[in-house]
DNA sequence: TTAGGTGCAAATGATTTGCAATAAT
DNA sequence: ATTATTGCAAATCATTTGCACCTAA
């Protein structure tokens, strides 16, 4: 019996979501992929810039948000008064330093629960949410 | 025995916080105080000039900046590119649908008891955090 | 070929800033 | 009188849009 593991692509991922592939399209994704925080449009078009990959701004606007529409990216706030994206499977909570700006990232499902009960309570299908903290981090405590 | 009830008034939060008390300025505090949900900036200003009260926007800023700097409103994003503000005592978590826009709140205080497993954890003191539920409300699940 | 993607330049929207005039204590 | 607050106008920053050109399928 031969099993086919699914061999996980970024081409493949927008394929899939029935978009053209394109070097910026490709960029963007891969990006996401390798970075642990949230990024916001500048530090991708920053590192597609590294690669040879340059993009109007307006394109890197365009494919964010495309990408979101599909589900492959989610569109996240810090309080910075601009979007940072992170690849969905990477959804997680943050712990934002006021004072230095590190993101620190926690594993919680704890709001899995929630959403259950604010269906029944408020009538309201949650399909995502967003749960960040704001304080000190250790470094900055002194 | 005599009993001094604090009367509640937000020019004693004003004069308690070491600010001036200006029209602008109860104005803001006022509204952030009779509104359920909450407002942006725009918003806030309208109510004021309804009021007979016409400050200038950049005014309107500073305020909501300075207050949120003392911790008498809080500062919050919901995805749509601005910032809303509310009083901080309002503090409470929302259902935003991604439809029609309908703001609502849920009250749950379950956050609370993870602030102090993030401390232990992660070593981060969290002053202030931020949950928020995108989805549809009721009427916008047909 | 052709629908969808991109570049460019200009527009938008929210928010911020410098500075001089003004009002709260 | 003194210092904080405000108005005004201009600047900034992130993001969006119109339109002509280009490219992946």
């Amino acid at each position: 019996m031969i099993t086919f593991i699914k061999q996980h692509s970024c081409k493949d991922e927008l394929k899939a979501s029935n978009l053209k592939v394109t070097p910026a399209r490709i960029g963007v994704m891969r990006f996401l992929e390798s970075v642990s925080k949230p990024a916001d449009a500048e530090t991708i078009l920053k590192d597609l810039n590294k690669e040879g990959i340059n993009p109007d701004p307006a394109t890197i606007y365009r494919i964010l948000d495309i990408l979101s529409g599909k589900g492959l990216i989610q569109k996240i706030e810090l309080g910075e008064g601009k979007y940072r994206y992170e690849k969905s499977e990477n959804h997680h909570h943050h712990l934002i330093c006021t004072n230095c700006g590190k993101i620190e990232d926690v594993k919680a499902d704890f709001v899995s629960n929630l959403e259950g009960q604010i269906r029944e309570k408020n009538g309201f299908l949650v399909k995502s949410h967003s749960l960040e903290f704001f304080g000190l981090c250790k470094n900055c405590q002194n």
